[in-house]
DNA sequence: TTTGCATATGAGAATATCTTTCACTATGTT
DNA sequence: AACATAGTGAAAGATATTCTCATATGCAAA
C-alpha cells in the first residue's frame, strides 16, 4: 500500500497526513469525481479530522502538480479527479447525474486544427456532453 | 428602433424598463459575453437605476425563454450572450480573456454519434478551447 | 534524536456569486 | 380609470471557495 508518499515526494509537497488521506481517498477507484464537500464528508465520515478549507488547498496544490484535474460541471462547484496519463472528456446525465468518460481522437483532432486555423495553440480544453438515457 | 418591445411579448414576458435595457445592452454588438455583474455595472454607468437581484432575475427569465445563452466558463461566474439561430461553441485566450465563437459540424456529428454508441441522446453541450495566441 | 524553522493545518472570518424575501410599484387587462 | 398580477430594488440569505492567523507538524541540520 500506500505509495502516496512517494507520488507526493515527487510532486514537491511534504508529506502531511490530510495529504496522504485525500490522495488514497481519490485514488480509491469508487470515488471518481468528488467535489471538495465530497471529499470533506468522506474524510470525516472516515473519522479523520481535517478542515475544509485544508481540503480546498490540497485539491488546489493536487491540480497545480497535476495530480488531479478540476472540472466546472454546470451546477456550481468544481469536481476532481485523479489524473491519468489518458486524456480524456465527461458526459453528464442531466437525469441521474452519473459521469461517463470518454475518448474520441477525432474530436481532439478537430479542435487542434480549429484552433490553428485560428492562429492560436490550444493550451487545455472543456468538453462535456449533458445526455439523457434514451428510452423511446 | 426598440424592437426589444416585440421580442419581449412574443417570448411572454411583461415589458418592462429592465428588460428592455437589458436586452437592448446584449443586442450592441460590442457587448456580447458579459457575466450579470459586467450588465449590471454598464447599466449604472449608462444611468439606470436597476438591482443586481434583477439582473439576475431577468436573465435567467431569458435564458429560460431562448433569448440569451449561458456559458460557465473557467472562473467562478457565468457570461450571458444574445442567442443566435446559428449554434456555436467558443475558444478562450488564456492571457486576454479574448473569446472567439466557431463552429464545427464535424465536432458535433462526432458528439452525437459517441452519445447515440453509449445508448444516450444528447440533451446539449458545453465546449470551451482554452487557447493561447501563438508566437513563435 | 533533539532542535529549529519553514510550512501546513483547523477554525472561523471573509469574499464572491447568485438567490430569495418582502414591501412597494408598474403593467396590461377589463 | 381601476385592479389583479407580475415585476422591482434593497437587503438578507445561501453556497462555494479563499483568506487570516494562531498553533501544530514535517523534516533537515546538528
Amino acid at each position: 500500500m500506500a505509495d502516496q508518499n512517494q507520488e507526493l515526494k515527487k510532486v514537491g509537497l511534504k508529506v502531511t497526513l490530510p495529504r496522504i488521506k485525500i490522495l488514497q481517498l481519490l485514488e480509491a477507484s469508487e470515488a471518481r469525481h468528488m467535489s471538495a464537500e465530497d471529499v470533506y464528508k468522506a474524510l470525516l465520515d472516515a473519522g479523520e479530522d481535517v478542515g475544509l478549507a485544508t481540503v480546498y488547498r490540497v485539491l488546489t496544490q493536487f491540480e497545480s502538480a497535476g495530480l488531479v484535474e478540476r472540472h466546472n460541471f454546470d451546477g456550481g462547484h468544481a469536481v476532481f479527479e485523479i489524473a491519468r496519463e489518458e486524456h480524456h472528456d465527461h458526459m453528464v446525465c442531466v437525469d441521474s447525474g452519473e459521469v461517463i468518460e470518454f475518448y474520441s481522437p477525432e474530436i481532439e483532432e478537430m479542435q487542434r486544427k480549429i484552433v490553428e486555423e485560428h492562429g492560436f495553440e490550444l493550451v487545455e480544453h472543456s468538453l462535456v456532453l449533458y445526455v439523457r438515457k434514451k428510452e423511446d
